[in-house]
DNA sequence: AAAACTATCAGGGAAATCCCTGATTTTCAA
DNA sequence: TTGAAAATCAGGGATTTCCCTGATAGTTTT
């Protein structure tokens, strides 16, 4: 047993500090060693404590003081000052540009404050134990936004004319494991014709054969998945 | 030659209404046949026009009344009832939960209130030519996060040693077009053993056959490329 | 210590891909 | 209207993948 995970708490409002503190002091594995209510405070505080876990509240709305430092800022602050503290970001907002935003500058999880008690104690103990996690309900919210981002960012690209509407059908297939003979009857023509439009594909992509066309492909999201 | 493209115009405020309509009176193939400050002026006046292009502020800020109709409400109406018209969208937020949404929900493009006058000329006659459009910048952003939320998404999956060390040496030769015997040569192993690799990477994958695997891979950010 | 996983190797046959050369029709832009 | 793509089809043979059933030895996990 290496003792408790040692867990600071940056929130600006301070009905949430007391209510998370009592919260995570439920669990027999966390014990909350600190808090702040923004960025200053917590640079004062953190060189005389041995923190594993920073969580963080993202957005400091309470504080009108737009010169004190946000979310992202505190997270890099961190990142560079105290590489062994892990951060758990939480916010209310949990729109993909924030997430990915922040998950970038370093941390480690996202949970939304929509999120449930335990989500939060999850987020900490698998931080802590080196993992990274997003919450389940931003997860799956992010896992749709990506897949529509795929399918518009591959609109965009001037490459959608690479391959000929024909040729695309057939590679859909492909990368579905369709063979030759799958392709023909789904689409209703011959494996021949099949065959060709393969062969010109590779060619056009100038790669040895399918499994490097669809890596090809895929890589450029000509693929749906 | 078609006549002009017809553009009605819903936006809020009269002084980017008015704006608007003198800049794109400048290009010979635009006319714009109408405007209106909300939802409910829109939908009176649809039907007594022959509109090619909706171009549709998407957040109607400058209204308090929160029962009126915003962007997103206003493109899935005009998808249903006036499926013709074509949306191009113009809003000063583009995150990519909002500009997702609103291409999600029938629009053909995005532009931001950011972009310049030419990629809103553009963006019309490329919808107006039956293509989609997604302003530079816009486009740009969307590209980044969507790469960010890539490596976001399947962190999430738990799934980095779905594949052993071996395996992902096999794959990643695979995606690159390398035959068994390549691969085989590469590694010093024999063809069988690379062979038995495949195997079981195609039956953990539960996929078909390699061009599959290697999709199946690709999406999951096993493959460098 | 047993079970599970990883990495290695093998034979043999069915199926699929790869490679070459060739062709016709349609469609679309110069 | 002429030419370039695109989409269709074909034969035949070389090469590769796929599938099945095995096996041995080392490592990790329980």
């Amino acid at each position: 047993m290496t003792g408790r995970i040692k867990v600071f708490h940056l929130e600006d409002y301070k009905i949430m500090r007391d209510g998370i503190k009592f919260l995570l002091s439920q669990d027999p594995q966390i014990t909350v060693i600190g808090e702040a209510r923004n960025g200053d405070e917590l640079i004062e505080m953190l060189p005389h404590l041995d923190v594993d876990i920073l969580l963080l509240d993202l957005y400091l709305d309470g504080l009108e003081d737009v010169r004190s430092m946000d979310g992202f800022a505190i997270s890099e602050y961190i990142q560079k000052n105290f590489p062994d503290i892990k951060i758990v970001a939480h916010s209310v907002y949990n729109d993909a540009d924030r997430v990915a935003r922040i998950m970038n500058s370093g941390a480690m999880a996202f949970v939304s404050k929509k999120a449930g008690y335990e989500e939060l104690v999850q987020a900490i103990k698998l931080v802590h134990g080196g993992k990274k996690y997003i919450c389940t309900e931003t997860s799956k919210k992010l896992k749709n936004i990506n897949e529509f981002l795929d399918g518009i960012v591959d609109t965009l690209r001037g490459e959608k004319d690479f391959f000929s509407q024909r040729e695309k059908e057939v590679l859909e297939l492909l990368g579905r494991g369709y063979s030759t003979k799958d392709i023909a009857k789904a689409l209703f023509i011959t494996e021949k014709t099949v065959e060709t439009h393969r062969k010109n594909m590779v060619d056009k992509a100038k790669v040895k054969n399918t499994a490097e066309l669809v890596a090809f492909a895929s890589a450029r999201g000509f693929l749906k998945h």
